[in-house]
RNA sequence: GGUCGCGUAGCUCAGCUGGAUAGAGCAUCUGCCUUCUAAGCAGACGGUCACAGGUUCGAAUCCUGUCGCGAUCACCA
């Protein structure tokens, strides 16, 4: 039981005896700042039971709590606000009740398992700063919901098929002159996007010469020799012509391995994957289903339609006329053939950006229809485009930032910076650069995911990420200077795992760290259940300015006394701990030193 | 035009299911490095929470409308 529920259950005994009424809730909130107190109680909405004045109900409670509550050990009434102020026991008892600080906020893992995806790139071209956001979100929800005691299945749906790979592998076959990444010492994604770009030119190129011979623009679109060549390879793809099908495979295997190169270097990971050259076919099926089940009806011409006017949105279709499968019957098959793949999977989480609202909206809609029951807990982790002061991100006029670019970049600040600080000069060369790794990479992270995801961000390249103030590297920072700290405590042989809580007073700063650092289980709960990365991010923050604020200003290991010298070498060891649990969380390392 | 999302300090963002005088960082200014890492700390300055109504003891938060920005409204994916 939590202190807030004990509280809880006295106040209505409070209530019962001295009102003779009968409480349904008890609102509690952090006790603001400039008020003495931990805990307040809002009286206000007793007050639709009780009548009185709130003043004096408030004083009532509260000489009752202390007197029957060994917790808390003085109170104050202000307005109707009754701020409790909780005893240093009750905070050194639950800080000596947590062992191990190093697991502290994980819960074990249950047996129902989610489905997280994100990522889902096309192969034709290289993974973006939209992507950088998409795959942070992603994986880190999915952590955040394992910490929370999901099991959870990452993966992504990979867009390998259709016009646009054979776009790029039209203009490869034409101008390429076999390049391979080998022979160009191209990363794979980066090739195939040239020659994504090069095919874009030529077919532009060869508009402009029909509209100056009098074709109108729009013709002379579909009529270009290059579209129809792409076309023309796409009908080969689909009847499964040797020739265009090994040399699709070629392709999309050098952007795979692409692929793969950024993901590592993002320090994201997926369970299984799913193409869609697999499951586009897929959903034919439940069309069948849903006819039988009434759920959908089928039109004169033949098509198949799912009628959504009563919950107020439109008439969408699930199969063409001519038999063929759309977007949507493709994202139903592949929600059904996941749950046959992995059975015990009872929810999905599908991170894609916000101009698909409509179309997840629909397909949850439908899901649910047609009866699953794992089609309540479908949810769309939606977010924001990411913006450029430019403008809109556009492949095709390059004014996309690349995503390995982009992390090289931060890797690059990040070696700049510390090494004008020049802290870690006597670190080895390959020390160095993980560190310029974590840093950079925390920076990039961070700086995306303290945003919340449906917010849009305008991110300037120029002006690359802050290393001050609510950031990544501000936090990896404190862990590295407790590092130190700890290096110390060790090199003194402070015995600070075996410290005496029974003799200490506690300083008001050391209150409120202990109260920050007993909320993150609830904090790690919230988050998995918002699906925020941002939360967490931001408590951490918080937890990382009080940790700051206070050790500045004291002196650890010239404390008045044994204990508490101690006390603070482990208070220090425990924020770090759930400094890196909680960016462990987000996908960010820490350092040693920095 | 319909639908959805967003609008908080000059800038970037917090603000949980309504609660006390609205919170950080950056930028600007003032202090603090012979003591555990100054990528830090302490402080000053800075707000009509887009606007107007409503709900109530109480609204940045909930409801309605207006304005601004964005997304989306295909037998495309």
């Amino acid at each position: 039981m939590t202190l807030q529920e004990i509280l809880s259950e006295k106040i209505k005994i409070a209530i019962k005896n001295l009102y003779g009424a009968t409480l349904e809730t008890v609102e509690f909130q952090a006790t603001r700042k400039d008020f003495e107190g931990d805990i307040t109680v809002v009286v206000f909405p007793m007050l639709r039971t009780i009548k009185g004045n709130p003043v004096q109900i408030g004083e009532a409670i509260g000489a009752y709590l202390v007197e029957n509550v060994a917790e808390v050990s003085k109170y104050n009434v202000v307005q109707g606000f009754l701020n409790l102020v909780l005893s240093d026991a009750y905070y050194l008892h639950f800080f000596q009740s947590v062992t191990d600080f190093s697991n502290f906020g994980i819960a074990p893992q249950g047996t129902e398992a989610t489905m997280v995806e994100y990522s889902s790139p096309n192969t034709n071209k290289p993974l973006h700063l939209g992507h950088i956001r998409n795959n942070l979100l992603g994986y880190s929800v999915a952590e955040i919901l394992k910490a929370s005691g999901k099991k959870v299945y990452k993966t992504q749906i990979i867009n390998d098929r259709g016009i646009h790979i054979c776009k790029s592998m039209l203009a490869w076959k034409k101008y390429g002159n076999g390049e391979t990444p080998e022979s160009s010492g191209l990363k794979g994604d980066k090739l195939v996007g040239n020659y994504y770009v090069k095919f874009d030119k030529e077919y532009k190129k060869e508009i402009e010469a029909l509209v100056a011979k009098g074709t109108s623009e729009e013709e002379a679109k579909a009529q270009a020799t290059s579209i129809l060549e792409a076309q023309e390879m796409l009908r080969k793809w689909e009847a499964g012509d040797s020739e265009t099908i090994a040399l699709w495979k070629k392709m999309n295997g050098w952007v795979y391995d692409g692929f793969g190169e950024t993901y590592k270097k993002l320090g994201v990971n997926f369970d299984s994957y799913y193409y869609e050259s697999n499951t586009y076919l897929l959903g034919k099926e439940a069309v069948k289903v849903g006819l039988d089940k009434k759920v959908f009806i089928q039109d004169p011409d033949g098509s198949v339609w799912c009628d959504l006017t009563d919950e107020g949105l439109d008439r969408k279709i699930v199969m063409r006329s001519d038999g063929t499968a759309v977007y949507m019957t493709q994202d139903i098959g592949t929600a059904i053939q996941r749950v046959k793949d992995y059975p015990d999977v009872n929810g999905m989480i599908y991170t894609v950006g916000n101009e698909q609202d409509y179309h997840f909206k629909v397909l949850f809609l439908i899901l649910k229809k047609l009866g699953y029951r794992w089609a309540e807990n479908l949810y769309h982790l939606s977010y924001g485009m990411v913006d450029l002061p430019s403008g809109k991100m556009k492949s095709r006029e390059g004014t996309v930032v690349d995503a390995d670019d982009l992390v090289d970049e931060m890797v690059e600040t990040a070696r700049t910076i510390s090494e004008e600080l020049g802290k870690i000069d006597d670190l080895s060369e390959t020390e160095k650069n993980q560190l310029y790794k974590t840093i950079g990479l925390g920076a990039l992270k961070y700086y995306i995911l303290k945003v919340d995801p449906k917010k849009r961000i305008l991110f300037d390249p120029k002006e690359s990420v802050d290393f001050q103030g609510n950031t990544g590297p501000f936090i990896q920072y404190t862990y590295a200077r407790i590092q130190s700290i700890l290096r110390k405590a060790n090199e003194l042989n402070s015995n600070f795992n075996n410290f005496n809580v029974t003799s200490l007073l506690l300083e008001d700063k050391e209150k409120e760290l202990l109260k920050q650092l007993q909320l993150f289980p609830e904090k790690v709960q919230e988050a998995a259940i918002n699906y925020s990365p941002a939360l967490l991010a931001n408590y951490t923050y918080d937890l990382v300015k009080l940790y700051n604020s206070f050790f500045q200003n004291i002196s650890i290991f010239g404390a008045a006394t044994e204990a508490e010298k101690n006390f603070r070498i482990a208070l220090s060891k425990a924020v770090g701990e759930v400094i890196k649990t909680a960016f462990s969380l987000l996908g960010i390392g820490v350092p040693e030193r920095m």
